[in-house]
DNA sequence: TAATAAAGTTAGGGAACCCTAATAATAATT
DNA sequence: AATTATTATTAGGGTTCCCTAACTTTATTA
C-alpha cells in the first residue's frame, strides 16, 4: 500500500469540505459534479482515501471527513484561497482564471514561495497602499495594456 | 491513441532542448539523468513521442527534436524561464527553489496569467525601478521577514 | 405498496508514469 | 580482435486516474 497522497486526492478532500459547508451532507453525486468526472472514478478515489483514513463512509451513505483528513482539506483551501488572491489581486487576473490557475498550481509550490507569496500580499496591502499605490497603479497598467492588444 | 500531450511530456521535450544545447547530442542516459528516472521510463516515454512526431531517434542512437518538438520545448522553456524570474526576482525565492516551483507549476498557468506575470515584470523591471524602487524596498521587507523566524 | 427514477458500486479496460530484471547493442579497453 | 563496461531496449508489474456497462441499493412518486 503506498502511503503517499497525491495532489488529485488532496482536492477531493478538499471538495468534500468546500461541499460539506454549502450542502450539509456529501454524495458522491456531489464530488462526481465537482470535478465533471463519472461516479464510478470518485468510487475509486473515496475507496484510497477511506483505506487510509482519510474519509468515512459507510456503504451507500454520505461522506465525512476524518481529522486527518480534515486537517489536510484545510491546509489545500488556505493555500487555494491565497494563491487565488494573489493572482486575481495582484496580477490583476480575471476571477475564473485566478481560481482554476491556482487551483492548479496550488500542490505544486514550494512553501518558500507561499510564504513569499503571503508576505507579498501582506507588503503591497498594508505598506505599499498609501505609499505609491501601486496596486492601482499597476491595475491601469495591466488594463491598458491588455485592451490596447 | 491519444493526441493530446501530457505536462511530463513536455518537460521531456524541453530537456531534450537543453540538453541538445549543452552536449551536441541527446542520450537516453542524458534524459534519465535529467529527471532522476531509469532508462526505461524514458525509453517508454520516447516511444510515445516519436509514434507522435516529436521526436526522431534511430534505434541505439541519438535523440533529436522535430520541427513539432521543438516548437513546444521552446515554447515551455520560454514559460519556464520567465516563471523563474518572476519567482525569484519579484517574489525574492530562492535560486534553487525559483526553479523547481517554475518547472512544476509552468504547464498549469493560464495564457492569462502568464501575460499578466510578464507584464507584472516588465512593469517594475521599467517602471517602478527609479520611481520607487520597489524590487529593492520589497526584497529588504522579505528578507527581514524571514530572517526573523 | 409497487414501479420508476436516481445514486452508488463493481467489473473490466485504457493511458501515463515508474520500477526491476533480463537481453541486445554499442563503446571502451586491454 | 576479444573481453568488459556502458547504454538501450524489452518484458512484466504496480499505482493513479478516468471511462463504460451492468448491477444493487436507496428514493421518489404514482
Amino acid at each position: 500500500m503506498i502511503e503517499h497522497i497525491t495532489s488529485s486526492q488532496e482536492d477531493y478532500l478538499e471538495a468534500i469540505l468546500l461541499i460539506q459547508k454549502e450542502k450539509k451532507v456529501v454524495r458522491v453525486k456531489d464530488i462526481a459534479e465537482y470535478f465533471i468526472v463519472k461516479g464510478s472514478t470518485v468510487n475509486e478515489t473515496l475507496n484510497n482515501l477511506k483505506k487510509r483514513g482519510y474519509i468515512i463512509q459507510e456503504k451507500y451513505g454520505y461522506i465525512e471527513l476524518t481529522q486527518k483528513g480534515t486537517r489536510i482539506a484545510r491546509n489545500v483551501y488556505r493555500k487555494h484561497t491565497l494563491l487565488t488572491k494573489f493572482i486575481q489581486n495582484i496580477l490583476g487576473v480575471s476571477a475564473k482564471t485566478a481560481e482554476d490557475d491556482a487551483c492548479k498550481i496550488e500542490h505544486h509550490l514550494s512553501k518558500e514561495t507561499l510564504d513569499n507569496i503571503l508576505h507579498f500580499i501582506e507588503f503591497t496591502d498594508r505598506e505599499l497602499k498609501r505609499k505609491y499605490d501601486i496596486k492601482k497603479n499597476f491595475h491601469e497598467y495591466i488594463h491598458t495594456k491588455l485592451d490596447s492588444k
